[in-house]
DNA sequence: AGCACGCCGACT
DNA sequence: GTCGGCGTGCTC
């Protein structure tokens, strides 16, 4: 074998032809090019990396490289010289086949690093997510007829087996063990049964990629009234044009919030961009689906984290070659990589679940409006109840608003009526008060359906001893077990634990003196059996409800009318539609009310106004009902009149007052640890080193957290707020560099906390 | 995030 | 005398 011109830093050849040993590097060259690879570790920086000659790499490239003992795929960050010193220096493996990422995509991954303090390379990993997708697609098996192959002695040649060789008969391409089995109509064993006799012949067919069907977005959209349309035509407007802007699209389920932005989509596709949706629960939006594909006549790409990993891998090539045009998706559904995205849709801006808690701390609704400012095209966020934060930026002018009226020209909200607990009281143990349940009887006997509300699993919250007054805690959390009397057991909401439910009092040992305290939705189910036996009813709750599939069976039994009562937490506030529903009764109006959390009454709102939303959607009239013993409450007094801006004008008014957000900002640090004392010395020492000027900075703590114990760590936080506009990262960074923290206490970011006490 | 290195307790 | 617990520190 002549080889020409191997130059002497080059391998020998000597292992050419045996098992890799371990490769030697070769020697450092300081001409040599050497990129910074970003690994998906927090590691706060990217590594250099030498280039081998025979390798071409840029910037979003997808590599793997060896770091310490083990190789790892990152992805290329830059390609300045190398400042590391070059003995460290370590080859460049390889080239993955996948999408470069765009840079677009790595500014935005770097801004949110450099926002939510995180490690970028914590942050790459939610962008890089699927491995599987980084790689070659495999090459799939099919099959074609063998040529001239007679059956093996024995064989029987069944009617089963006869269709399969009768498709392959005809000319076609070879197909997929699957494929020849739908055709056929048979098992996948008939054909493995038919290859395992040689009368197939297996060939490798190079991965065809799972391209998604495209949406149409030629066929007009439906007709829409007037405010619809004008909106529609502004938004399409902008979406074909790009640019950035963000536009709030402000109305009610039903006034076509969701067609109006479907037009945006349209025009973006037409404009041949990509277009992302951010969804809240996406597993639970049958309903948005069945909508997207009447409008587009194909479904969307979904991605969220409860897909499986083939999903997911599917979603994610095709969304980073450009060939999923739409990708539904929760809110980690921000960071994939989508090279021609020209559109972000925000629906339900206000939900809480936009906000992420653990690992990189980050809200999707606020790094979408990053990414398209970063990627110069629109962003639309949607809701009936928007955040006050996105209200703001709408009267300061930041944010663009689109009203859409109701359609129907009916009131936005349904009749809502308060029940002042104080007079109107429920039975002792009892949680419906008498005017309720006198509106149930009414409903029910017009053949109209019931929906009874309370944001709380279980039967009761609290378990205690009516002996000693001892209460069930959770060992890890600071938490009451919640007792879930079908399945028996006591449960931790926070942490998982469980445990049986005692028969005697763990602390004093007199039995038969457990006594459960408060409703839950179970409770009131079982108040509601009593009361109206011959109702047909149901428990809805996230833990009654395993999967999607038993969500939409749930969703279809309501709407056809198998349920006369429906008993719902939180799962069943969004979007549904139940045309025979006409009584929303909520259980407990006043429950997200108390602690003092700073949102507490603007999400209190937000969700009353959402589950009002489900009564009288349909042809009847609907009525709600709030039991409350906080009648006064603005809450209570702007669902009652319907007067959504003046509660928002309060809301703000007393948020301005204190500088709080969105008028100032927060920042908070969570101290946590196994070690109860060092959460604490660590978090007099950030108190200490705390910034001291007083105009612009304060700092507030350390107090426990709201869950001071969290799944068997002491929890403290500090709370740093600061006028809008101040430098809170660089501020945070100075902080937390002057305290020493000891190694079995960490310390988390949380820029813009949602939730407090 | 892994993974190795390192420094103190219960075994053959 | 060794095996192994997991604290702590590094990885280009």
């Amino acid at each position: 074998m002549a080889r020409v011109n191997r130059s002497a830093a080059d391998s020998p050849g000597l292992f050419d032809d045996q098992a890799a040993p371990p490769s030697p590097q070769p020697p450092p060259s300081p001409g040599g090019r050497a990129v910074q690879v970003l690994l998906p570790l927090p590691l706060g920086e990217p590594y250099d990396y030498r280039v081998p000659a025979d390798l071409d790499l840029a910037p979003g490239d997808v590599v793997e490289v060896p770091l310490g003992p083990r190789q790892l795929i990152g992805v290329v960050w830059g390609d300045e010289p190398a400042r590391a010193p070059a003995k460290k220096l370590k080859n460049v493996l390889r080239r993955l086949p996948a999408s470069p990422l765009g840079a677009g995509l790595r500014a935005f991954i770097d801004w949110v690093a450099a926002y939510t303090l995180s490690p970028p390379g914590q942050v790459l990993r939610m962008a890089i997510s699927v491995p599987a997708a980084l790689e070659e697609p495999n090459s799939h098996l099919a099959y074609k007829l063998k040529p001239g192959a007679a059956p093996p002695p024995g064989f029987k040649m069944t009617e089963a087996r006869r269709r399969v060789l009768a498709v392959l008969d005809h000319d076609g391409p070879p197909r997929t063990p699957a494929e020849l089995a739908a055709e056929a109509g048979c098992g996948p064993t008939v054909v493995r049964g038919l290859a395992e006799a040689g009368l197939l012949e297996p060939l490798l067919l190079p991965a065809k990629l799972e391209t998604p069907p495209p949406p149409d977005f030629t066929t007009p959209g439906p007709a829409l009234g007037e405010a619809q349309g004008a909106a529609a035509e502004d938004l399409r407007r902008r979406a074909g044009e790009g640019g950035y802007s963000a536009t709030l699209l402000d109305g009610v389920t039903g006034s076509g919030k969701t067609e109006v932005y479907f037009e945006a989509v349209a025009a973006a596709l037409a404009a041949g961009k990509q277009a992302l949706v951010l969804l809240p629960e996406i597993a639970l939006s049958a309903q948005w689906f069945n909508r997207f594909a009447a409008r587009f006549g194909a479904p969307p790409c979904v991605w969220h984290s409860e897909m499986t990993v083939t999903q997911r891998r599917d979603v994610w090539r095709a969304a980073a070659s450009g060939a999923a045009s739409v990708v539904v998706g929760a809110r980690s559904a921000l960071f994939l990589p989508m090279p021609n995205l020209g559109l972000i849709i925000v629906d339900e801006e206000h939900d809480g679940a936009y906000k992420q808690d653990d690992g990189v701390t980050y809200h999707a609704r606020d790094m979408a409006v990053v990414r398209a400012h970063l990627g110069k095209f629109p962003i639309v966020l949607a809701s009936a109840t928007p955040s006050l934060e996105t209200q703001i930026n709408v009267e300061a002018g930041r944010y663009l608003r689109l009203h859409l009226p109701s359609r129907h020209g009916v009131a936005e909200l349904p009749d809502v009526k308060l029940i002042d607990l104080r007079v109107d009281r429920p039975p002792a143990r009892q949680w419906l008060a008498p005017s309720l349940r006198g509106a149930i009887t009414d409903t029910l006997a017009a053949g109209e359906q019931v929906m009874l509300f309370l944001n709380r699993r279980g039967y009761a919250p609290l378990t205690l001893c009516r002996t000693c007054g001892f209460r069930l805690q959770c060992p890890n959390c600071t938490a009451w077990l919640v007792e879930h009397r079908g399945a028996r057991r006591l449960q931790c909401h926070h942490c998982g634990y469980t445990a049986p439910l005692p028969e005697s009092c763990p602390s004093c040992g007199t039995e038969g003196s457990l006594h459960a305290c408060g409703p839950g939705v179970e409770r009131i189910a079982e108040e509601v059996a009593d009361l109206f036996p011959d109702a047909r009813t149901e428990v809805v709750a996230s833990d009654t409800i395993q999967g999607p599939a038993a969500m939409r069976e749930a969703i279809r039994r309501i709407t056809d009318h198998e349920v006369d009562i429906v008993i719902g937490t939180q799962v069943l506030a969004k979007g549904h539609h139940f045309p025979m529903l006409t009584l929303v009764g909520v259980v407990d109006a006043d429950l997200g009310l108390g602690g003092g959390d700073l949102r507490a009454a603007e999400r209190t709102y937000q969700l009353l106004h959402q589950v009002s939303g489900r009564a009288g959607r349909g042809e009847r009239a609907g009525r709600v009902l709030l039991q409350t013993f906080l009648p006064e409450h603005p809450v209570m007094h702007a669902l009652a009149a319907g007067d959504r801006d003046g509660f928002y004008e309060l809301e703000a008014e007393m948020r301005e007052e204190a500088a709080m957000p969105p008028f100032g900002r927060l920042a908070a640090l969570i101290v946590s640890s196994e070690d109860e004392s060092a959460a604490d010395k660590t978090a007099m020492a950030l108190r200490r080193a705390a910034p001291d000027d007083d105009d612009r900075w304060m700092v507030l703590g350390p107090a426990p957290a709201p869950l001071a114990l969290l799944r068997g760590r002491h929890r403290r936080r500090l709370l740093l707020k600061a006028p809008r506009g101040a430098p809170i990262q660089a501020t945070l960074r100075d902080w937390l560099a002057r305290v020493e923290v000891p190694h079995n206490v960490r310390v988390a970011v949380d820029i813009d906390p949602q939730s407090f006490l």
